[in-house]
DNA sequence: TTGTACGCGTTATCAT
DNA sequence: ATGATAACGCGTACAA
């Protein structure tokens, strides 16, 4: 178990027959250095199979080198797991040719204050922040002092000051109807996500214009927390309010798969008495019988996405405060 | 974007009137420092906030207070998304307490020499390796010279070299088995994982005991990738056969959900005609139609205990090399 | 029990 | 374009 001992800059340098600094310059692509210096620094780093000091290397530059990836702990719990994992995912790929390194942090929410002195106490150079739901504004004011990057809108009043990437919800949520509207429906109902989360906020919105585009009333609406239990519990109110409707836009493929159960318990078949559309083309939503309709995000590219931003954020360059990030209806057989 | 100049451990000894090497004392819980200065000190601490600063710790420790997640690309893209969530979630939570940070490493195939010499070039303390599957070897070489805890058990050559936790899933294949079998189930066929993967081997290793301990014939096999699509090829195959069975079990959740389809396709009910058992208890099993009856494996209690004992490793402590978890029968309605 | 002083591997400043 | 040399913030003999 005794690691290598690894070989140092002043290890190169002497094999290069050049100094520490300059070995460093190669390091760190400084441009003034002599292409045939550089070439040969290049070669004594190959041959003794050196790598940089991560410790020392931020110690001295005052960077961390690091990026972190912050999870609420009830959405890592609760829900949104494979949208977590897959935004993990794409963070971590388009991080990994880069110098800054990705430190994984479920914030319990007992525990902010440690999160926020982690993240205040130059341990990292920015942060990733994912599905953030709360209401205090701890973060506006993280996000004064560290470059920070969200993931999906944040609340509505950190909006303008906070750089974020977001699926395009409402048009999202605008095609799934209109895609309900062409296979004739009339009277469209929708399960909507908690109130409080701008996603779901956004999806309703959706939802309601697109609708309003079509010259369709409104049909009943309920809401649920994304997860299987609720989207149930949900369509077996919806049902019990007796008013009729023909589709219905449900925004999670959880909750929509889920609810396929009151619909056939109600003697409904879908696609034909009722048709159903979903949003996130989870995993199983092709498998769901009849297979779901639904509407993909891009979630693996919006975690680069996310990572591509907060890198420039840190290095000073250019970044979009916003982006939205498209998504594509997949018709299968719900609707 | 201006971070605050962080307090040093300087400033905290003068503020507390002590050298700093009693301040890095009170740090690290030296026993040999007088109770009442730790107290002083500690009130300073709290007093500025001061948070040490790892890259300096780091580098005259000798230590990097990290712990790398190793997950390999293809498995992150493929399939285990869910279940490569909830492993990151259970060892972060873990973790979050520690002096170590988590640092996410997908490993590219294509790059595998990058990650080996990250991981030996003193940046993290030890690592978590999840569902590794490749044949090469380079990660028996490494576990030789760095702290490694696999998650599932590794292939055999490595088995008795390395720690490693995983579920029981010979034992819980049984108890599905057993569960058909007190079902009345006299036939009974499987759908296997990938026959190189050491976790679908003992499953499949579990059904063929327990058929034999019940004194049955075993059924047909069939081979999937976990993933959906597999799974209701490997059904359909298993239909074509001709062979009748009066109860399956599957190796994962995802393939027996999508195997629902062809089952219905071929005029079989579940459970009357055919009654299936799953493994992994995915979030969609519940609200499968029927809902899907399972084995549940404690997926974020495995990251928290592969956590636990990589970091026994790291601090020289007696650690179990292997450490098995048990699952749980989760009975619905598919069986 | 506490303090002094040196070293950890790099970067950055200032000469040259 | 390159080389000395001083930080960077902390741990840890060693001394007291």
């Amino acid at each position: 178990m005794s690691r290598q001992k690894a070989p140092t800059l002043e290890m190169v340098a002497a094999h290069a027959g050049v100094s520490r600094a300059t070995v460093s310059r190669v390091v760190n692509g400084t441009p003034t250095v002599d292409p045939a210096v550089v070439e040969t620094v290049q070669r004594s780093i190959a041959a003794l199979n050196y790598v940089p000091n991560r410790a020392a290397r931020s110690l001295a530059s005052r960077r961390a080198f690091a990026i972190a990836l912050v999870v609420p702990e009830s959405t890592a719990r609760f829900f949104a797991d494979p949208f977590f994992g897959a935004v993990v995912q794409g963070a971590a790929l388009e991080l990994a040719p880069t110098d800054y390194t990705l430190n994984m942090i479920i914030e319990s929410e007992d525990q902010v204050a440690k999160t926020m002195r982690y993240l205040l106490g130059g341990n990292v150079d920015g942060a990733l922040v994912v599905s953030h739901q709360t209401g205090d504004h701890s973060w506006a004011d993280i996000a004064e002092s560290l470059p920070v990057v969200f993931g999906g809108r944040p609340l509505d009043e950190l909006q303008d000051r906070s750089y974020f990437v977001d699926v395009d919800n409402v048009a999202g949520a605008r095609r799934a109807v209109r895609h309900l509207v062409e296979r004739d429906c009339r009277r469209i109902a929708t399960i909507s996500g908690p109130p409080t989360m701008p996603g779901a906020q956004d999806r309703l919105r959706g939802w309601e214009e697109e609708l309003a585009a079509a010259g369709l009333e409104p049909g009943p609406i309920e809401h649920g927390r994304y997860s299987a239990d609720s989207g149930r519990e949900a369509m077996q109110r919806l049902l019990a309010r007796g008013e009729a409707f023909d589709g219905v836009f449900i925004a999670s493929d959880e909750m929509a798969v889920a609810a396929y159960g009151p619909l056939r318990a109600a003697g409904l078949r879908v696609p034909d008495d009722v048709a159903v559309v979903g949003f996130d083309d989870a995993s199983f939503s092709a498998s769901a019988e009849p297979p779901l309709t639904t509407v993909r995000q891009p979630v693996v590219e919006m975690g680069a996405e996310m990572a591509r931003v907060l890198v420039r954020l840190i290095e000073n360059r250019p970044a979009e405060k916003v982006t939205i990030m498209d998504t594509q209806l997949v018709v299968r057989q719900s609707a």
